[in-house]
DNA sequence: ATGTGACTTGTAGTCCGTA
DNA sequence: GTACGGACTACAAGTCACA
């Protein structure tokens, strides 16, 4: 349904599941909920660009990075 | 308040006065109101990345060049 | 460890206006 | 042509229980 969110979702999983953390743990670091990270990896929601930096942020990469 | 917002409305509002075009055309153009155009350019609020892409797209630009 | 449903709350986003 | 406000509506944000 929404393309564009799916795609970042993507991203984000690949860039956790490369760092070796787990939903749980990104989710911690973040201060967000784990069930929120997984519909946000699932592109479920259409996050605000607030989120996509701290996400970022946390996973040490650069917000283009997340964008496709 | 919200840096973020901040910087981030000052890059649409650069590339908006750029292009040449209003608030107003750009809103229309984007199928957003004119008056929260004008509120992401001020900073006031936390766009989504679909509102930002739109934005983007319309200005015929990178996404990223958005970004700070 | 992750997916999902069923929520509540906050804010993104709209529509009307004024100066 | 833009800034700013009030009063909405839609949906992102955040929580919890259970599979």
């Amino acid at each position: 349904m929404d393309d564009l969110a799916v795609k970042i979702g993507l991203l984000i999983r690949k860039n956790r599941t490369e760092k070796k953390i787990t939903q749980e743990k990104l989710a911690l670091l973040c201060d967000i909920d784990r069930s929120y990270l997984g519909r946000i990896e699932r592109g479920e929601v259409n996050i605000t660009v607030l989120k996509l930096f701290e996400i970022a942020k946390t996973l040490e990469i650069s917000p283009t990075n997340l964008l496709p």
